[in-house]
DNA sequence: GTCTATAGTACGATAGAC
DNA sequence: GTCTATCGTACTATAGAC
C-alpha cells in the first residue's frame, strides 16, 4: 500500500465538482477541496495554479488530442478540417459521457469560471490556428478558421450536453451548416437580392 | 471649489493605465492606483468591481453604442448588418486614438486581462446576437453572425492599433473578406474540385 | 508547513451638494 | 433633510514566498 492514496489530482476534481454541485463554485473554499480530498491547501496548488482550474484539467489533453487529429487529416479545406478533428475529439469525450451537464451549467452559473472557459477554447483556437499556418494557410485565414471551428463545436457540445444521447457528429454537422449559413449570405437580409 | 476633485472614475484609469505601464499589472497594488488618483481603495472598489475593470470601463458604453447603430441597420443580412455596426463603433474610437497599442500589449501581457476582454467580447456578442433574434433571425444563425462579426472587428481592430493612421473602415473589409474566405471554402483544399 | 501580501467583501461612519 | 461620494476598519480567501 503506498504512503499516499493515488490520484491526488483526480480525488481533488472529484471533491471540488461534488461541493460546487453542492453549494456552488462561490462559497467552497480551496480548503474545504483539500479537506474532502484528504489533503492540503498547499497540495491544492501544487496541482492546480488556482481555483478555476480544478474544472479545466482536461483542457490541455483535449487540445492536445485536437492538435493530433488536426494533423492526420488531409484533404479538406481549413475550416473542414479543423471541425472534422474537432469531432473526433468530441466524440472521445462523450464516450466518456458522465456529467458534462452538470460541468456545463456549473460554468455558467459563475463569471470567473465563463472567462476560464473562454480563455481555454481562445488557446484551442490558437493551437489549431498554428497547425493550419503550418500547412501554409495564410495567417488571417487560419486564425478565422480555427475560431470559427472552436464556435461551431461549443454550439455542438453545449446542445450535446442537454442531451447526451444525441449523435455529436450530427449536432458538429448541423452546428457547421448553420454557422455556413450565418456567415455566407451576403449582403440583403431578403433572399433574391 | 469642490470637496472632492471631480472624475474620480478617469482619474483612477488614469493613474491605473500609467503605472501599469510603468511596472506590469501584476506588480501594481490597488492601493497604489488609488493613492496616485489621491483616493483610497475603499473608493476605487466603489467605481469598479475588480482590479481588471479599471482598463475596461468603456466597454459597456461601447456596447450600448453597437447595438444603438445595429438597430439603425436595415437592408443588410445578419452578419453584413453586425459588421456595418462595429465600423461605426470602430470608428467613434479611432476618433480618441489615444492608447489603442499601449493598452493591447498591456491586455496581451497578462492572462487576466486576456480573459476578461474575452468575456467583454463574448459580452458584446451577446448583445448583437440578441437585436439580430429581434429581427426573426434564427438563434443559432444569430449567434453566430455575432460572433463572427466581433471575430472580424477584433482583428482589425488590433491590425488598427499597430497603426492609428490607417483607415479603419478598410481594414474591416479586409477582415470580413478573409473571414469569408475562411468560412466559405468547402471541401477539398486544392482549388478546382 | 508556516507566513505574508493582496484582492475583494461587509458594514458603517462622515461629509459635501442640492 | 436627502442624496451621493468618500473614507475607516475589520475580515476572509486566494495565491505565492520562504
Amino acid at each position: 500500500m503506498a504512503r499516499w492514496e493515488p490520484n491526488a489530482a483526480e480525488r481533488l476534481q472529484r471533491a471540488a465538482m461534488e461541493l460546487f454541485r453542492e453549494r456552488g463554485y462561490a462559497d467552497v473554499t480551496v480548503v474545504e477541496i483539500a479537506d474532502r480530498a484528504g489533503l492540503t491547501k498547499r497540495s491544492f496548488f501544487n496541482h492546480f495554479t488556482d481555483k478555476r482550474e480544478v474544472l479545466f484539467a482536461a483542457a490541455g489533453a483535449f487540445e492536445s488530442s485536437i492538435v493530433r487529429y488536426l494533423s492526420e487529416t488531409s484533404g479538406l479545406g481549413p475550416l473542414d478540417a479543423a471541425v472534422a478533428a474537432l469531432t473526433r475529439g468530441g466524440l472521445d469525450l462523450a464516450r466518456y459521457g458522465g456529467s458534462a451537464r452538470a460541468r456545463r451549467d456549473l460554468i455558467a452559473s459563475s463569471a470567473e469560471l465563463r472567462e476560464r472557459n473562454l480563455i481555454k477554447m481562445a488557446s484551442l483556437a490558437a493551437a489549431i490556428g498554428t497547425v493550419l499556418t503550418g500547412r501554409h494557410v495564410p495567417d488571417r485565414i487560419a486564425a478565422f478558421a480555427a475560431q470559427s471551428a472552436v464556435a461551431v463545436f461549443t454550439a455542438a457540445y453545449d446542445e450535446w450536453a442537454d442531451d447526451t444521447t444525441a449523435d455529436f457528429a450530427l449536432l458538429m454537422r448541423r452546428s457547421l451548416a448553420d454557422f455556413r449559413q450565418a456567415a455566407g449570405a451576403t449582403g440583403a437580409a431578403e433572399p433574391g437580392h
